[in-house]
DNA sequence: AGGCATTTGAAAGAGAGGAACACAAAACTG
DNA sequence: CAGTTTTGTGTTCCTCTCTTTCAAATGCCT
């Protein structure tokens, strides 16, 4: 249903951009396709599939192959091959004790990958920019770089705006109202595009794509970490909002009697499912982040009673919380991703029972629970996928500026 | 960010498709206007208009009439205009007090009403089912009725399935597990699609093409009655979720300490700002319904004190509510309707305060409050848009089946 | 080896919008 | 009031892209 503005006038030039973009898609989603197989999935004939590939072969952004013989008859379909190396972009990922970049190639690969450590202190955003910068310098020179990076893609633990990256709220960052993109711009020193996104809404994108949501338009991506991040994905597609900070369910108000959040509110969400109440309700101090979780994540694992007990009224707030989440969105799926994934199996339960208890039957029923399939990598994956979706949506752009040499020159 | 399976190979009839699906959406949301406006807001040339323009003209749907001179120097162009009474749709509307039948024609004027009140009791859908029909029949039969009527578009108050028209609950109508769709095909008899929604998520549609919030691609439709049902549109595309139960803001969990919902879960919104919770809170007995809720406001226009006192609590915890919607959805615009139009005087500062002091700063920055402008047609206009809509997408599906009179036969 | 199923490749065909030009109609201009 | 300017329509030709069609290629199966 799409509004006036986007209903703009089509061309016979705009089909051949979305039946380029379409292939290319497939390719980058699905990995090596036979041409047949092409032909299946988009529904063009033969001769359109054969020229728009001739077009991506002829700018080596695609090889074919012979078919290895497959056992049924018929004349055997080249397998089309995406060349990683050719094109790629630069992932970010800016969190609160770890920074990594890494080069990705299309088709999604991880040709290389920098993770540093980080002090859990306020750091100011033209240090983090700075290194960021020299880590970008670093992989960039070594040999797995593919011969053109197309775009930059971060992922932040924070509230940002899409549109310039600005990031309103970052609190485990102690950041606020920092112009995170354009430190960024000047750092990198690159004429590159960077897109800068939420850390959830990427572990959505990057679960959506690669991860335990393939296939799946209506989910949930929750991640846990000291503060508590949503990615949801609805139809299809990302819910942004009107400027990008949509998704913050950490800050959705769950309990007016409960405890104030740094965010100035009262009873937020992760109020009572982030890390702190973890660590608080199992005896420790709040602050303690993902190594302390750890610690009760195994003290619950040997069975020790205050850990599990700990967990489970997280895991009984944690499906509270879903349970309007449920109501609200009816997903197919809700993943649960940062340390939710590491205290799933004990939780598992009490979620559901939380959501039969709690949730609407009717969007209720079709919903499965699963832990995110990604790790610790999710959100640079889901980075890497931001920064490949104006290449994917609109390969044709870059064909006819060769932009493979240009982009790598500019780097 | 269309995922695979939507991103099906174009041809050039895909094109000519797109072209006049946007050329009537313009005409259907803006109305008439002149073919160099046309021109000017689908980016095409003259002369593809000119021969869309004439596809329209051929099959009778549109007409052009000589442009009034405007006093703009240079030649007039002709003013192209809807045949509001070629095409159109039957809009009904199912609420717990009130049953409605209309004809819109396409353009949406409303061609004919036809509202018939209801006892506040539990009515089998075959009896309401019988009653819609009869209504139709009657509606068709009038002079009004355009010539084709090319679908049924249904609201209903209640938790409803998008595919099939199943309703799995809707307390106020007494209603559980209905198949409401099914059972309106077989009273109506009409080879028409009939498409069934949730009448909040019809507000919000009807508001966002003819309301409050035209031009708004981001925005909460929130409607207050006896339950609290919510529509939500971002990006430009309502919000359906995987069945399209999505929406049911009114089941999110707000209170933990808050009393039962019919739902079987505690401390649901509307149990804070539906209408029993506004009723009991001015001293009257629940269940009153509209009326009794007129009572208190005009109570307290009055300027009663225990009315008032009530309007803002029910203020406190809308914006309460508010603000964890805002979070999640960052919305630019957030419509008030039903009854929530009609204390909407009284709760603004209240509601703005919460979301001052319980929505981070970033998304709440630019959202607005404002009541719903459609009143109690909402939802019957909504539920026309939702019938016209597949006209819309593919109006030259209709032309070339020469639908206007085949259409017409089977009505 | 021959038949069959499936696919590629090239050439011709069809559908749709773009560009350019002649002509039309209204509003300015002096 | 006649000429000029501006904006628009209709027409013709052109370009772009996909489809259709047919011959040739390839490898399984008997």
């Amino acid at each position: 249903m799409p509004v006036g503005l986007r209903a703009i006038g089509q061309r016979s030039e705009t089909v051949r951009r979305a039946n380029l973009s379409a292939i290319l898609r497939e390719l980058h989603a699905d990995g090596p396709a036979s041409r047949s197989a092409l032909v299946a999935r988009t529904g063009l004939t033969r001769s359109a599939i054969g020229h728009l590939i001739g077009e991506f072969v002829a700018a080596g952004l695609v090889s074919e192959e012979r078919a290895a013989p497959l056992g049924t008859p018929g004349r055997p379909s080249p397998l089309v091959r995406l060349e990683s190396n050719r094109v790629g972009v630069i992932a970010v990922e800016i969190e609160v004790d770890t920074l990594a970049v890494a080069i990705v190639g299309l088709g999604g690969e991880v040709l290389d990958l920098l993770r540093v450590d980080r002090e859990r202190t306020d750091i100011p955003v033209e240090d983090t920019a700075a290194t960021v910068a020299e880590l970008v310098s670093t992989v960039v020179r070594r040999p797995a770089a593919p011969d053109a990076i197309i775009g930059v893609g971060v992922a932040v633990a924070g509230v940002v705006r899409r549109t310039d990256g600005f990031v309103s709220m970052a609190p485990n960052l102690g950041w606020r109202d920092v112009p995170l993109g354009q430190r960024l711009v000047e750092a990198l020193g690159l004429s590159l595009p960077i897109t800068i996104a939420n850390e959830a809404d990427l572990g959505a994108l990057a679960e959506h794509r690669r991860g335990a949501a393939i296939g799946v338009s209506d989910l949930l991506y929750i991640s846990g970490e000291v503060g508590v991040g949503g990615g949801i994905i609805t139809g299809g597609n990302q819910l942004t909002g009107a400027a990008g900070y949509a998704g913050e369910v950490g800050h959705m108000p769950v309990n007016p009697q409960g405890i104030a959040c740094h965010c100035g509110s009262v009873g937020c969400w992760e109020t009572e499912v982030g890390l702190d109440a973890l660590l608080v309700r199992a005896g420790r101090q709040a602050g303690g982040g993902r190594s302390e979780a750890e610690a009760v994540v195994r003290e619950a694992a040997a069975g020790g009673p205050l850990a599990l007990q700990a967990i489970e009224e997280v895991g009984r707030w944690l499906g509270f919380g879903l349970a309007g989440l449920v109501n609200i969105f009816n997903p197919s799926l809700i993943v649960l991703g940062g340390s939710f994934t590491r205290i799933y199996p004990f939780v598992n339960e009490v979620v559901e029972h939380q959501l039969e208890h709690f949730a609407l039957p009717a969007p209720r029923l079709p919903v499965r629970v699963v832990p995110a399939t990604l790790g610790a990598d999710a959100s640079l994956i889901g980075a890497a996928e931001l920064a490949f979706e104006p290449f994917l949506a609109d390969p044709a752009h870059w064909l006819r500026s060769g932009a493979a040499s240009s982009a790598l020159a500019s780097a």
